[in-house]
DNA sequence: AATGAATGAGGATTCATTCAT
DNA sequence: AATGAATGAATCCTCATTCAT
């Protein structure tokens, strides 16, 4: 949330408004065209700013690429808490959630991609915030899976924990990136429901343990 | 496969090795400064060519872009062909194939996260060839479930086969893009296993079918 | 009459005064070393301009080529506008006009020249607009023999009068083009003076009409 | 006719039909793109030779530009030699050398037009013997008009000579500049018999004197 | 004699950023 | 606080010319 940048002092009342322009102007530029197809004058123009002002709520054509980054994560956040998962345990919840999280990217993926795909034009520095900023996504699922660790309602071991956090977040990146690939084949709601389906098996097997070795194989073909 | 462009005709033999000299240098420089942080120029010297030179071989940077990422695939596929899978059941071979993919897309790991991010700055046309190379990349995978259902080495329903394909390919792009995250906790060797195992299970569950709605079952979170 | 092009949005004011520096400084330039042999920079510079600066006033060189050449002609009509033609009958004002024509040629001589020799350079679209252009010269002329001939101070056949004002407007381009041969044996009055007798010769001529065989009219073509 | 450059000594037969074919090829493509908007290359290509031959016969592109100006002027003269002139008086042959002129220039429209707007592409020292190549053409003109003078069938002012022979060859510049503008009006034949009819006019004139000063005939058909 | 591969100086154009008003 | 005019460094690409083979 707190940007690392703080240029000008100014009435911050007014700073957070004009921030909000920009962003929301080099947004849907951005989705466009692209952040280097994107210049700073259409940036300020669709911002309905002068190309001087634009310079004074932010210090570069970088900056306002994280800011767009920080937005679309604070957005997809918003969004996601606003996620209702009624049910008592985390296995009633988790196919919720699951749902409301591809819902939300599905609604967002033109801007879901765009951060997935110029995060790297970021300097360094920003880089990794961003980068953090998603582990808190992915976060969020493992939280609910260790829940249901402790509910006892998941059987996961836990030491797949993470692993099953990123492969859930995963879930999201890959509808933003393949939906070209995928839409055709599988609407959203299937693709929501077949992949939970998937999803809930792992966290629920009643199994020997995850982190076994493909074990069903009937002569043995073990994958090591 | 052939690259659509071929602009001056010449000796083709000297064309192939000057396009390789290219595509390495830019290759090595794309991946350190990304594709819009790189000169011409620099490509040239590091090419071992004078700036002209480079465009007796190549028609623009981003030809130079569609040259390096036809490369990527075309080596991808070409260490992928050489994976052994011995084992006359698919489900014996696939975790051998599996295993195989995702140590190439570790071994490559730089240019394949390069590929994912700079895609979008091609041309539509050269896109759209790239991405259909990606889609090869998912048949393989398909086309051997395809035969472990065949063969009853594998139980899932044949809707589900592209989706699964998909998904495995997505572990590639997964342990691309998240290695940063990953590495810590999951060694590649863990992150193989692991990800073999659940996938596995997938393909070889004995149950009622993968598109299942997802099930509440209140007793035990199972959805079997 | 109005330029095509009409770059960014700008005051107007300061449009018109900046291309007016700058086709000030490229006309200069072009005079001396030609429109191939002149570079933006060049113009830029000469313009008082910063490189980028002239790019907002102008869309491409050939923008400034078309301007010049625009600019040139608005000065050559504004200069003929100029010219006195006093006299009732046209046979009066034709060796005025004519006088006023070729000293205003004279005057402008490196310009005009510079017109005619890069007018090629530009793209067809604005090259018929100067083509257009140089008609309206013509056409002066063509008027003003019409007028001749309806108050019967012109005895030209009607369908000479397209031609007539063709040779007429030719004898600028001539002392244009030619100035470097025809300056030792013909001054500027010397060469006014022949040319409107012999033009002259051929509107007041009493004979049988204009697309005739060559005629040696007994009493002969006085121009009186 | 000598070209005052001379590359490397070869063989002579074989420099000369090296040239021709360089002459031949750079004409076409100056005609149809400029001489600016024609490479090296395609000329090189287009006459059949490698890159480099070009530069075994020849010593620069403005050299080829020189060699293309001097043909035209070559092949110009050397139809204008093969136009006949029966008659015994000049006032019998004016009126078909003009014809042949004019004939021969519409034939070759484009390589004429050609010259005139690329000579000033030419460095000054072979400009200069351009444009004496193009005074031997007014000169042929003047040699028959003072023949004319001799054998009494003309009654120009010696003085006036060279200005009609100027006025004579600008026709045919005139022909190939103004043939957008006035071909519909006027086809070549109705061009040649018109302009040959005002011409002869001048030259047989049996009144005063054609370099009469302009017109002080007080009583009024006066000029002024 | 013929070639075409190699070259780099040069050119038009763009654009993030500044700053005087 | 707001602006837009000014800027020049930077970029992609071209092309006349050379030279080793």
């Amino acid at each position: 949330m707190g940007s690392p940048i703080l240029p000008p002092a100014k009435d911050p009342q007014l700073v957070l408004q004009r921030r909000e322009q920009i962003v929301r102007a080099a947004t849907a530029l951005f989705i466009q065209k692209g952040y280097h197809g994107t210049t700073t004058r259409e940036i300020a123009r669709a911002s309905g700013l002068g190309t001087g002002t634009l310079y004074e709520y932010v210090t570069s054509k970088e900056d306002i690429l994280y800011l767009v980054c920080d937005m679309i994560h604070t957005e997809l956040e918003a969004r996601l808490d606003q996620v209702p998962t009624p049910g008592e345990t985390a296995a009633n919840q988790m196919p919720r959630l699951l749902e409301g999280f591809l819902r939300v990217i599905d609604e967002l993926q033109d801007i879901i991609l765009l951060m997935y795909q110029e995060t790297q034009s970021l300097p360094r520095g920003h880089m990794h915030y961003v980068l953090r900023r998603e582990e808190a996504i992915t976060e969020r699922f493992a939280t609910l899976i260790r829940r249901g660790i402790e509910d006892h309602s998941f059987t996961l071991s836990p030491s797949s924990v993470t692993l099953m956090a990123h492969n859930i977040t995963v879930l999201g990146q890959m509808w933003a990136f393949r939906r070209w690939s995928l839409r055709h084949t599988y609407p959203l709601t299937a693709f929501i429901e077949t992949q939970t389906s998937l999803i809930m098996r792992e966290l629920c097997a009643r199994d020997e343990g995850m982190i076994a070795t493909s074990a069903q194989t009937p002569e043995g073909g073990s994958i090591s």
